[in-house]
DNA sequence: ATCTCACGGTCTGTCTTTTAGACCATGGGG
DNA sequence: CCCCATGGTCTAAAAGACAGACCGTGAGAT
């Protein structure tokens, strides 16, 4: 019985928010999940099949994370099979903002970074 | 000598560019590091200082990584000690447009954060 | 002269995280 | 009656991160 360790939680007053908020969204999982809710509510194998290449458990693991934070909201209707929902609560609509200057970055620059790697590829040899 | 198993790197032409982008430089070190970087150029164990709680390892590989991908540059000043040098490129610093907007967010928001971690942590009880 | 440290990394062994896949109860469609 | 979909959890195995030892050399302290 040692799965579910979540409970704990350390809570030393973190000095740099920065990376206490980093520690959270700043994995691929987060991001791409509060990307595909950004359009509107969605349950949890719509997502899982919206993100293609996660794991149910870190679906999970990572929804119930951005849960706890704030980011968004998880509806159970008990009817039967469950239906459960996933919607972007304001703290999430608010993060897309700069969430998305990342992605129009991301975009418009990835370009340079594949042209950068394969330069690097050759100057090796 | 199974190290250095760098040089292959799929090329796959990614239909999601924020796939690609986000899964280099979606993790804290990258992320640390650029901002590290944003005042100036630093040497490598400056930088290890800088961020305190990186390995050797973390910090010497997200770095090459960060050059391959043409954020940085690397200079190695053949001296004795060794001195190498690392640098934000034009690349890098226009990523820190965006990566300031996400910091900002995350500096205003924090409190939020708490607050909503908080509360889910009591309305578990 | 010797002792030790800093430089920028790499290597090894351990620990943690992530993954793939099985499993759960139930109800609907074939 | 058989099997799939629902939203997850559990387990075992693979991948990834970490701490710490190690490298050779030159400078400063002793």
């Amino acid at each position: 019985m040692t799965a579910m360790s979540d409970g704990e939680e350390i809570v030393f007053d973190q000095p740099c928010p920065i990376r206490d908020v980093l520690d959270r969204i700043g994995n691929q999982w987060s991001l791409l999940i509060l990307e595909a809710l950004s359009p509107g509510t969605l349950r949890f194998n719509a997502l899982m099949r919206e993100i293609g290449d996660i794991s149910r458990q870190m679906l999970s693991r990572t929804l119930k994370q951005l849960e706890q934070d704030g980011f968004i909201t998880r509806t159970l209707y008990p009817e039967v099979p469950p239906r459960v929902e996933y919607t972007l609560t304001e703290l999430g609509h608010s993060f897309l903002a700069p969430m998305q200057q990342l992605i129009t970055w991301a975009d418009s620059h990835h370009r340079d970074i594949v042209v950068a790697r394969r330069r690097y590829a050759t100057d090796r040899k």
